[in-house]
DNA sequence: ATCATTAACATAACAGCGTCAACAAAAGTC
DNA sequence: GACTTTTGTTGACGCTGTTATGTTAATGAT
C-alpha cells in the first residue's frame, strides 16, 4: 500500500486551511452570492474541483463552516459569564453576548440559521449538532447551577428553559439581522427588555398549559 | 397609440395566476430546489423565459410570494382575536395562533424570513413592507387597546411591545421549522411556557436599560 | 534505482440555473 | 389592411455544482 505515511493529518489540516479560506471569502462577500464552490477554489489558488478532494459535497463543507459558528458564538457567551457568580448576572450577561454577537456579525450567525435548502442535510451532520449542543450547554449549565443554588424555580427542567432565552435571542437576533423591524420600533429598548421578560418569565415559570388547544401541536 | 385597453388588469391577473402556481410549487416541493424559474414556467405550461413579461426579476416574483405569506399569517392571527374581548386573551391567542399557523406550514413560514442572500432586495419591496406591518399591526392594536383599557402597563410603546412579541413567536417557530431544537428538549412545554413568559414580562415591563453595554449596540 | 500504486490536482464536460436579445405571432387601433 | 404594441418562443451567455478523465508527483516495495 503506497503512500499512506501522515497523509490522514496531512488532509485534516488542509481541510481547516480551505475552510479557513471559506470563512474568509463568506464574512467579506457574506451571501451575497453565497460562497460558490468554484470561486472559493480559484481564490485559493487551486483549480475549481480541487475542494472536492477534501468535502465529498458543498453541503458538507457549508455544514463545516455552521460548526464553526456555533464553535465561536459559545466561545463568546463563555466569555461573557467568567468572573461573574450570581446566576441571575451570567444568565443575563450570556443572554447580551449571543445577541450582541450574532448583531455584530450578521453574514456569520445567519449561515448558522438560515438555509431554507440545505436544512435536511445539515441536520445529517453530527459534528454540527453536537456545536449546537454544546453551545446551548452554555446556557443550560448556567440555569442547572442556579437552581442547585435555589436561584430559579426547580418546576421547569433546565434544557428546556435554556432553549426559551435561545428562542428570545434568535428571535431578536435574526429579525434583526435579516432588516425585518417595522420602522418606528425603538429597538434599542428591545434588548433590555426582552432579557428582563425572559428572565421574569422563567422565575415565574408557570407550567400548566395556558395557550388554546384548537390543533393538536406538532412536535 | 394600439392596443391600451384593459391590458392593465389583464397583466394583474395573470401575474395573479403564475404567483397561485407559484405558490403550489413552493408548498409541494418547498424549497428543496427552492423554486425554479424555468420549472415553474414549464409547469405552467409556458416557455421558460415567459414569466420576464410579468416579472422583472426573480426576486420580484419571490417577494410578492412572501408578502402573500406575511397576509395569510395577517389572516390567520385575525381570526384567533374575533370574539374575545379581554385583552390578554386576544393577546395569547394571537400568539398561539401565528406559532401554529407557522408550524402547520413551514415551507411558507420559511419563505417570509429564510433568505439570506435575497435581504438587499427584500428591502426595497414596498408592498412586502406593507404586508409585514399590517401582520404586526394585529399584535399592536390589540396591546394599544389593552393599555387604553388598563389591562397592560402605559410606560412601553406599543409597537415595541408587539416586536417582542413578534421576537418571542418568530425565534420559537423559525428554530422549530429548521430543526434546531436539541433532542431532550421538551417542546410541548415551550408554547405556553414562552406565552406566559411574554405577557408576564410585558405586564412586568421594566424599560431601564439592565444590559452591560461592553459595546456600543447595533440598530 | 526502478516500478507500481496512489494521492493530489487540472481539465473537460454535463445539466441546470437566471437572464437577456432576437425573432414570430397575435391582437388591438387607425 | 397597415401599423404598433404586447405576448410568447427560441437561442445564447455566463454562471453554478458535480462527475469523469487525464496528468503529475510522491511514496512503498522490489
Amino acid at each position: 500500500m503506497p503512500r499512506p505515511k501522515f497523509s490522514d493529518d496531512l488532509r485534516a489540516q488542509k481541510r481547516e486551511q480551505i475552510l479557513d479560506a471559506a470563512m474568509a471569502v463568506f464574512e467579506k462577500e457574506g451571501g451575497e452570492e453565497a460562497l460558490s464552490f468554484r470561486r472559493l477554489a480559484t481564490e485559493l489558488g487551486l483549480s475549481y474541483s480541487a475542494p472536492y478532494r477534501y468535502f465529498v459535497d458543498k453541503q458538507e463543507l457549508v455544514n463545516a463552516l455552521r460548526a464553526r459558528a456555533f464553535r465561536w458564538i459559545e466561545a463568546e457567551m463563555r466569555g461573557a459569564i467568567v468572573g461573574l457568580s450570581e446566576p441571575e448576572k451570567q444568565l443575563e450577561s450570556l443572554a447580551a453576548a449571543y445577541i450582541r454577537s450574532g448583531m455584530a456579525h450578521p453574514h456569520r450567525y445567519a449561515l448558522m440559521f438560515f438555509a431554507l435548502d440545505q436544512l435536511e442535510v445539515a441536520r445529517r451532520s453530527i459534528e454540527l449538532k453536537a456545536a449546537k449542543r454544546d453551545a446551548l450547554d452554555v446556557c443550560t449549565q448556567v440555569i442547572a447551577a442556579g437552581q442547585a443554588r435555589g436561584n430559579f424555580p426547580l418546576d421547569i427542567d433546565p434544557l428546556t428553559a435554556s432553549h426559551l432565552f435561545w428562542i428570545g435571542a434568535h428571535g431578536l437576533v435574526s429579525l434583526q439581522v435579516a432588516g425585518q423591524f417595522v420602522m418606528g420600533c425603538d429597538v434599542k429598548m428591545l434588548v433590555p427588555t426582552l432579557i428582563h421578560a425572559l428572565r421574569t418569565g422563567l422565575e415565574h415559570a408557570d407550567t400548566s398549559a395556558k395557550v388554546p388547544s384548537k390543533e393538536k401541536r406538532h412536535g
